[in-house]
DNA sequence: ATTTAGTTGATAATGAATATCATTTCTATT
DNA sequence: AATAGAAATGATATTCATTATCAACTAAAT
């Protein structure tokens, strides 16, 4: 959310220790804008511009999740998508039809963890939570495939999973 | 754990609706044996019979994972791994100094994600929860080695990056 | 302004996974 | 047991995301 000012992301880049360019710069804006979990192409044609090649948006996309500046969520064999790291934590749940990601926060799941780990005598120092499931349109999609003749049966108003 | 018979591979494989050819009794003959998380090169390599090429493992692999027989695991851009799926679930912790894995189930956690998936309007179909963290063992030698006398500078006693 | 080490874009290369297709092989049925 | 026909196979080509290569360019320290 919090939006990060032109200088914010300038001063981003110089303490990565590496140059300041037009390139990253562009590329920086585009994953602080209001568009997330964008994938490298997404990036790429975002800027659509002659003075940026994908080599460069790969590079930089990399570069900047080793330094933990960006999160990486990779997906089965779907390409990788980037979110400039937030102060806030959360954690992925993804479509593993269309890629499209959704983010939560469950603090009790956090603090269950946390015993977890205690429990079998570990420190915890991070952790990796991603959830796999098919969204409620390509819920939609498979349902309209698989009943051919029945009319307009939005999944949606069904009872998705009764536990 | 829990060893299969050939048997009941053959059984396994007729209860798919596909055929029982010789490939995909040896495929899961691999998939059976105590090395676990494998990846498709690692089964085509562990068979190497010019009877089976590798177009068929990832085939039937495929299909397995598909109908569940196997659990796909996908860690960044690694190659996929698989593991015949067993009746109980769990999650790993993993020391990040040496590596050691400790198996968990905490079914508390996985209600939860249900919950979480249902509120975003998804069918939730797979997740993956990885702790980590530093292992008992591990967190002894580091406090050793951060007694005041250490000839070498903890790292955590530096500024890692002045902006 | 000069230098030089870092950066760039175009393109080739990689590596995992999938598609294609002629040939072979299961298996249900004679 | 013979056979027909659908399914499965292996070799190979192909796709797609990502990475490596490299000559040309550029930021920024001097």
């Amino acid at each position: 959310m919090a939006k990060k000012t032109q200088q914010e992301l300038r001063q981003m880049i110089r303490s990565m220790g590496i140059k300041v360019t037009k390139q990253r710069l562009e590329i920086l804006s585009v994953l602080n804008s209001d568009k997330t979990h964008v994938t490298a192409q997404d990036v790429y044609e975002r800027l659509n511009s002659p003075e940026i090649g994908f080599a460069t948006v790969y590079r930089f996309l990399k570069k900047l999740s080793e330094l933990k500046l960006v999160t990486e969520v990779r997906m089965g064999g779907l390409p990788a998508r980037y979110e400039l790291a937030g102060d806030e934590h959360h954690d992925h749940l993804t479509c593993t039809d269309c890629g499209r990601i959704v983010e939560f926060e469950e603090q009790q799941i956090e603090e269950i963890q946390e015993i977890v780990a205690r429990r079998h005598g570990y420190r915890l120092t991070d952790h990796i939570l991603e959830l796999y499931g098919v969204c409620p349109s390509c819920l939609e999609k498979e349902n309209q495939s698989i009943l051919p003749n029945s009319s307009t049966a939005s999944l949606s108003t069904m009872p998705v999973n009764t536990i």
